[in-house]
DNA sequence: CCGAATTGTAACGAATTCTTTCAGCGGGTC
DNA sequence: GACCCGCTGAAAGAATTCGTTACAATTCGG
């Protein structure tokens, strides 16, 4: 993956332009949105790793937002907001922000702050593991192998083991199909891309998934997907 | 995995004690420490999830410290200082920091950022509550599932499970159009918006209410909806 | 009780996603 | 080289999801 995409989300054009400059410049890819609702939209198709979001906005309650990007995107969310009060900071935290940033603020500390958040986003609990487990199956990648609950073995081809591994890594989070398709080694994604559906398709048979009521990989319509399960590495 | 261990590490006595004691309050296993050697000793023996270190130690320099935590413990790693310039707050993240508290504190605040630190070092542990029960129902919104009384499970849709969330936050009371128009993410669209019409009647319908008779979501003439039953979030 | 405003819902259709089928590719075998 | 076979993506059609439309049902003021 190539730099991390940080997500800015603000009403004032010259502070989405500070922000974007300073992250630029810090090695950062920046998108800006001025609205809560196109902030949303673009949301489905890209999947950035930080939101810098505004609280405070016009068009919607930025808590709301907020608390639905905690549960619904892998983002780590920073507010920026010009309430300064420690009530305020709480909730933000609580309701799933992963910091809090006061008005006026720097944009050395932005950055840094930001930087904070993708640092420890990276290393997924997977520390060099190559064997998972989940919901009575064992995945060995070093073997292509997957193990049912009784022992048995099937194996795995490098294409669905991609797919697996992509949800072992972020289980019970959601991922969209940018994210899907990037980390896939997916060609920029044109969005005519069926082939990604028919890993999942392939590898859900695999798993022994059934299609009316999947279990463990579901699909979030216009979203993405979610791995539940919970999974061990080892 | 029990409570999250917090290890403080501050020279001031009172300061030790008012953060135990907030920590402990919010349900997390505390160990404290006045000095960076006595610290770094017992971290040896137990791997505490978030460290809270005083910058300006007597017998060292926080920084070197920070660092070498940063690099050799898993721990996500909270400064707590009385140095307050921009400057010291970048570089202290810069070495390592997860996060930049300034003193003077509020315990509340250390204790909300101190969860946002364990909440995404355990991704499978939802932050958040995400599971309500009401009338005998039980939905799981990390799951997409709703689950009834005799334990059969259906999953809803992600438009199903906006709306469901939107009542089961603010039961028993109303909720007018436009407050849900916003909630539902909808663009906010004049007044031909059956949509979220559509909405209620499916979720009306998958939770089996009779129409004319509905129990659990009424429907308030010309003011909005109102939702009725005891919801416990888990 | 009548009419207008408001709300419910069935039916349709657009967008999205699932799955089957088919063909190309590469590796291995004879 | 000819053949077989599993892997993979493309294409196509089926199936979902969900908003819109149209109309039925309900409520309220008079």
């Amino acid at each position: 993956m190539s730099q991390p995409l940080v997500a800015i989300l603000d009403d004032e054009p010259e502070i989405r332009n500070m922000l974007s400059d300073a992250l630029g410049e810090a090695g950062f890819r920046t998108v800006s949105f001025g609205r809560a609702t196109e902030f949303e939209a673009a949301l489905r198709k890209t999947a950035p790793d930080v939101c810098l979001v505004d609280l405070g906005l016009p068009d919607r309650d930025g808590l709301t937002l907020v608390h639905r990007l905690a549960l619904e995107s892998g983002a780590a969310i920073i507010i920026i907001s010009g309430r300064a009060q420690v009530q305020d900071r709480v909730t933000g935290l609580e309701l799933g922000a992963d910091d809090y940033i006061i008005k006026p603020f720097e944009p050395a500390e932005v950055v840094a702050r930001v930087r904070a958040r993708v640092r420890d986003a990276r290393p997924a609990a997977t520390g060099g593991a190559s064997t998972a487990q989940f919901a009575g199956w064992t995945a060995h990648f070093d073997r292509y192998v997957l193990e049912d609950a009784e022992g048995r073995e099937t194996s795995f081809s490098h294409a669905e083991g991609e797919v697996l591994r992509l949800f072992l890594e972020a289980p019970k989070r959601l991922i969209n199909r940018t994210q899907m398709q990037e980390a896939l080694g997916g060609a920029a994604g044109e969005s005519f891309d069926r082939a990604m559906d028919v890993r999942i398709s392939r590898l859900r048979t695999k798993l022994g998934e059934d299609p009316k009521n999947p279990k463990l990989i579901k699909t979030i319509y216009g979203a993405g997907y979610i791995f539940l399960g919970d999974v061990t590495w080892r």
